[in-house]
DNA sequence: TTTAATGTTAAAAAATTGTAAATTACTTAT
DNA sequence: ATAAGTAATTTACAATTTTTTAACATTAAA
């Protein structure tokens, strides 16, 4: 179910609000609107939808000045932001939106263009599975929110750490992370640590579920797979 | 790197189609090029592209339609399309969208911002990272990513020098790379090693795969071959 | 046939990772 | 503020895997 996906929908229109928020509405989504730019990032801070739609054209504060401002702030960086353009604007007003923008919608609006881009959105950005916040690879479960793990049904505690590396392991099953973007993910840029550190925390992982869950790929560096 | 992302250019200039070439092979892209619609729908078809940059204006067979066609034929879906136009046609902006299209690129086209264009339309498809990484030849399935071979769908471990050496004949099949070029890419141009080293580390390569793959082109190198 | 180039093998050398224990850094509760 | 407990890191060495070497066999082209 999609209850507890939040998103907002920013127009100063006040049709263009009705008609998206109804058709969101009606898909489950759990939907927020705002008329400006301003009341837009106030609530963006407050309730962190995982995808905001934005009208390029706005009196005050634009679209993409929004997007901008939102962009900056740092909760927000997991949210999605999308923009809604008439067909005939030009595409260079548009192409500022390198700054921030995941995607644009044309006007007119279409309802099931605009469902299955949405929903084609949340999924692109792996945001149906984070909301819910709950993973599972075989006798794995990871709890993000509760920061908690299972295996095989029973808790085990994982320190920080753990916790961090585990996860970016687990964010992309099977694919290779190198020592140095273990470092870079886990530990930050510019923490130095020495040279078994990261083979230590992955014993610790290895130690705590099965072995075969934490690959070693020599000369390069590990990879979760299940 | 991007290399095995596709792109298709379709424009009846020849210097267009050399110029859009020209940037998007130095990006890492394969380029496919087509100078009218007919001959575009058979590539795509057979090639199956990620990106087709398409004229609008062209003889025979018109842009938006050489794009209505496309988007008939299924196995292209996922295919995103992109116009070209001269910046003062409007209404072929317009009708783009109907015909299918999901961008248009206006001329003159400056490189920095077609390649941005470029990366921008395919990231929001998805498309850089489920193809990124992902190599097929024959019975040998390369993930670059997951850092893994499969042989006749089973895996087969690769040394980190193995899996470096693949990968590079593989780069190009049929081209033969000579002992030189080989030390140079995978051992590095300063490194030092001994006459046998190349042999070894080709037999592991034919020890793991069928012999056939890897041939040896006597006084020359070796190539690979599917 | 001759011969330089390549193939094959096993063993040595080098590189990388695993592990346990000790140390240091942090946190928490008293 | 201090002690006790937990987490994170380092160290020193062991274990493993990869890479290279070296000696000899085989092959294919001139």
């Amino acid at each position: 179910m999609n209850s507890q996906i939040k998103i907002l929908i920013v127009d100063d229109e006040e049709d263009i609000l009705e008609f998206l928020g109804y058709n969101l509405r009606n898909e489950g989504y759990e939907v927020l609107v705002a008329n400006n730019g301003l009341l837009a990032i106030e609530l963006a801070k407050k309730h962190q939808p995982s995808l905001i739609i934005l009208d390029v054209q706005m009196p005050d504060m634009d679209g993409i000045t929004t997007c901008e401002k939102i962009r900056e702030i740092s909760s927000l960086s997991d949210t999605v932001i999308t923009f809604l353009t008439a067909r005939s604007e030009d595409y260079s007003q548009i192409a500022g939106f390198d700054a921030g923008a995941d995607d644009y919608i044309t006007k007119p609006i279409r309802p099931k263009v605009l469902i299955s881009r949405v929903s084609a959105l949340l999924r692109r950005s792996g945001i149906s599975q984070v909301t819910d916040s709950i993973l599972n690879f075989g006798d794995v479960t990871i709890n993000k929110e509760q920061h908690s793990i299972t295996y095989k049904g029973v808790e085990v505690s994982f320190a920080k750490k753990e916790f961090k590396l585990l996860n970016l392991l687990v964010s992309k099953p099977g694919k290779v992370f190198t020592r140095e973007e273990i470092l870079e993910k886990v530990w930050g840029s510019d923490v130095v640590v020495g040279d078994r550190t990261i083979d230590v925390h992955i014993r610790k992982l290895r130690e705590k579920l099965a072995d075969h869950y934490v690959k070693t790929v020599k000369g390069i560096g590990y990879k979760f797979e299940y």
